[in-house]
DNA sequence: CGCCTCGGTGGGAAAAAGTGGGAGGAAATG
DNA sequence: CATTTCCTCCCACTTTTTCCCACCGAGGCG
């Protein structure tokens, strides 16, 4: 697992804005966590699925190294190491908790004005807000998903 | 099983009414067990079938540490870390027994005012009141349902 | 029958967070 | 080398959130 101790795990859904500068707000519960765990350093890349993952600087690199640990000549690996290690960009907390985002990345995943960020333990994602609404809809109709339900969740008890 | 011992399961029904901004009365009997349980902290987050579950903090932060153990790059796996780790929100009982609901979460179970709050174990599960009602007949109706019993059902003992 | 207590409900004021704009400085360009 | 543009840091305003207090109604007890 990452650098992130079980009880700090990062959770939850915020409507975000981005002003017109591109500037994200992190939410104000998360700042404190974040200041001690990288001194408000954080990397922001890309997903496969068009939204933005936002990892504290310790824990990014953690995934950076088992990246490109990852066999060179296979494409998947080299796919992904482009992705993910090609769009990853530094950013840091300014004074008002928030983060500069930069215009590709922004580009990226659709953002203009309204987002969501959304808690998923050691890293946040960002999406576009309409994006996101409409990949919540997808996941609760697709009961179809169930049939083929893969043996670790078979088990797995709420 | 969950940290919480057999003899403290939450149980039961209970009409809860939610006030203009949202704050839901946990209903008295439960208070002062979780306040033991958890120093009155909570974390409330969305099922599949549209209603909120809420768990002591402690029992949540095992699931959640399961959940995110799943495989990554698995799409079952991530769509339920999206939609349970994504949704999942801490809350506290303020003085008064009370927890604030966010509209994202209100939103998502369809609840305006009246709701039933279901014990359920180790959690308890929200439900706006008609909704639920809806789903009580149908689950009393049940044709469908006894046909392909799966196995570790079929020799439950009631 | 009235009083008193407890659980439930609503609202308001102080504090904190979100938002936008602007000034100063660095880098790039003519 | 001067000028312009872009970026970053800082300040001020507006909105939201949080915490606290007061009321209402029902049920139990004297």
């Amino acid at each position: 697992m990452g650098c992130l101790p079980m009880n700090s795990m990062f959770r939850g859904a915020n409507k975000v804005t981005l002003d017109t500068k591109g500037r994200l707000a992190m939410p104000s519960r998360y700042r404190e966590r974040i200041r001690e765990l990288s001194q408000g350093r954080l990397v922001v890349t890309v997903d496969r699925d068009q939204c933005l993952l936002i990892y504290p600087t310790p824990d990014w690199e953690e995934i950076e190294r088992k990246l490109m640990q990852l066999p060179s000549l296979q494409p998947q690996a080299r796919r992904l190491q482009r992705l993910m290690v090609g769009h990853a960009t530094d950013v840091e907390l300014d004074a008002h908790g928030r983060v500069l985002l930069s215009p590709k990345l922004r580009e990226f995943a659709g953002l203009s004005r309204a987002g969501v960020l959304i808690g998923q333990g050691n890293r946040f994602e960002l999406w576009e807000e309409e994006r996101w609404k409409a990949r919540e809809e997808e996941w609760l109709q697709g009961e179809e998903a169930e049939a083929g339900l893969p043996e670790e969740l078979e088990t797995f008890s709420l």
